[in-house]
DNA sequence: CGACCATTTGATATGGATCAAGCGATGTGG
DNA sequence: CCACATCGCTTGATCCATATCAAATGGTCG
């Protein structure tokens, strides 16, 4: 099992440097949280690397538009995806003072950074804020066992889980386009590109699902689905 | 991939009803934290179940003495372990109001119960508690998310970083004995119990282990085991 | 139109699962 | 205290799901 996934110079380290571009300062104040008072919009590239992997985690992030990935690199290169991250999602809280995983855009995407110092001080002031630190690492906690599980599974069965837990995060209806690409996939689901896209064209063949063009996944019953399941 | 592993009728549920044993109260204070100081010590029996999965998480757990694991069983019986806790551990912690998972004493244990409830309220006033918190809910998704990536792994490797990972835990010296049966060591690591097995002796044949019986594991050169490694 | 990159498809190899004994330790009843 | 049963572990033989190697196809952008 070496399984190689193909990392080439894929990924550009943009040396990041968290100021706010020309952007509205503190973003649109709706029933938000405290990420979104706090946060400067900032936008990264395709493929750009917004930290790495062992640097201190001076910031915390929240997807604005686009999708995130996060990510370990083995010594031998094999990559393993931690998660995916699309609008809503935070990234980046890790209690740690030590990132665990690097992240990096996996389109052109734009983020609400915060410092993380700046909100756990405030989170000891402001007992609602605390709260919600903790809230979204238990999310983060939950997403990463769920994860796990996943890993036991047939090649089926992940590729499955996979497209029922994007359904349910990003279809409108029973569509949806994949923002990322087969080897993110197959690196997410400790897999190979070929295996992914063998049991997708055989989904497709068994009338499960549909795929009108490479990134756009269409369910069609969701039921057969569910039995060969999670 | 069933890969079935066998859970025959090995959980003996207690039907569990937190109330403190004849003991200490409220126990030792030391430098110690909240659940030190609320927990009140209970007894579980090897096998026994301390929660279910899907039950309200109503209660936060210490370990005192002995091993637990959480696992959970996926429709066609097969399990997978998300963690083992020893003493010193704190398990049960999930922001989400149902365990995620069940858990199960490995070996005769003790541990410390607290209401969740009145550890969140106290966190409300106190937010040095909160901190904890969310502390221990930190590092219960770093062991996750460590987990996610050695289940990437090749088999030796599993069980490689698995045996470093209890070393560093429970060793004195490079000696140290499992609580856990080669089954879990199998469930927990995504492998069958055969290439568990199989493993481990082929590490005593490369004199990077010594098993002076199958429970009690000597590291010999943790030099070679890291560069198969982690 | 041509080059490049992502994806699919095909042929073969293999790590680990499965099936099947055998063995050693632990405990129990006689 | 011993014989036997049980349970956990190891070892062996075979099989299969998925990796690997290789090539063809398709989609995108200059």
């Amino acid at each position: 099992m070496l399984m190689q996934s193909a990392i080439q110079a894929r990924s550009v380290n943009a040396h990041h440097n968290p100021k706010p571009m020309a952007g509205p300062g503190p973003g649109p104040v709706d029933k938000a949280g405290a990420i979104e008072m706090m946060g400067a919009p900032m936008a990264f590239k395709r493929n750009v690397e917004i930290y790495g992997e062992n640097e201190p985690a001076e910031y915390l992030y929240k997807v604005v538009s686009g999708a995130v990935r996060t990510y370990k690199v083995l010594a031998d290169g094999r990559r393993q995806i931690g998660a995916f991250y699309i609008p809503g999602d935070v990234f980046g809280l890790e209690s740690t003072d030590q990132h665990a995983f690097s992240a990096e855009a996996i389109t052109d995407a734009k983020v609400l950074v915060v410092k993380r110092s700046a909100l756990v001080a405030l989170a000891g002031r402001n007992n609602e804020v605390a709260r919600q630190l903790w809230t979204i690492t238990a999310g983060e906690l939950r997403r990463a066992q769920d994860h796990i599980v996943a890993l036991i599974k047939t090649a089926e069965e992940r590729v499955i889980d996979f497209l029922l837990d994007m359904a349910a995060r990003i279809a409108r209806g029973n569509r949806f386009d994949l923002p990322m690409s087969r080897q993110d996939i197959a690196d997410y689901l400790g897999l190979t590109i070929e295996t992914v896209s063998r049991t997708l064209t055989h989904l497709e063949a068994t009338a499960a699902i549909e795929l009108p063009s490479a990134r756009c996944v269409v369910l069609r019953n969701r039921g057969s689905l569910g039995r060969l399941h999670g």
